[in-house]
DNA sequence: AGAGTGATGGGCT
DNA sequence: GCCCATCACTCTT
């Protein structure tokens, strides 16, 4: 299992985020497939970096392969990576996870047996993911996340974004056709 | 199965 | 002062 390279990261987001489905995220003793992504570009209403660069966003312009995590609803994490060597500003959210390994800690985590990864501000908890991870460079051998390629095949839906009020129209949301483990809603 | 809602606090006009 | 890229629970069909 190999660790995706720099350029990976530095493609057109939209093709990222259907890339990104079927990889595998890894932190400590935990891994989860990703099976769900939404890619949030620069000139996106809906994405926190359409107003240009503030305090929060700032790692959304960093270099691709940076871990934006940010803080809504008063209580929970979302977990994002920067795409596009352009530094416009641009991500995509991980929604949804199949847990792989590190069950019981999930479950520790999370607090219950199921639900546990489907869900951005859920696999977040679940695998540990925490705000110190904000701007971190996963593509760096110390990271303690890091993104591991996987060959497997599939077939991608793709469909409009969930839970935001802006932007909604646009077919920004990728999944795993026929995955149990993606966010419903 | 679907609709409604409280929790809870940082971000930004 | 309102908004929010959410979740889990309750109440209603």
């Amino acid at each position: 299992m190999n660790p995706l390279s720099k350029s990976f990261f530095e493609k057109n987001t939209i093709r990222i985020a259907k890339n990104l489905l079927g990889k595998y995220i890894k932190h400590k003793n935990m891994i989860g497939k990703i099976v769900e992504t939404e890619a949030y570009l620069h000139d996106d209403p809906a994405s926190h970096s359409f107003n240009g660069k503030t305090k929060r966003n700032t790692p959304m312009f960093d270099k691709p392969g940076t871990a934006y995590v940010y803080f809504t609803y008063g209580m929970y994490h979302c977990f994002n990576i920067v795409t596009n060597k352009k530094n416009i500003g641009e991500a995509v959210l991980i929604r949804a996870l199949e847990p792989i390994k590190g069950i019981k800690q999930m479950q520790k985590n999370r607090g219950r047996d199921d639900n546990l990864c489907n869900g951005p501000a859920k696999l977040v908890i679940a695998i540990g993911i925490t705000k110190k991870h904000n701007g971190v460079d996963l593509l760096n051998k110390n990271s303690s996340i890091k993104i591991f390629d996987n060959k497997e095949n599939f077939e991608i839906v793709q469909t409009k974004r969930i839970g935001i009020s802006k932007g909604k129209s646009l077919p920004h949301r990728f999944y795993v056709k026929n995955s149990k483990w993606v966010s419903m809603k």
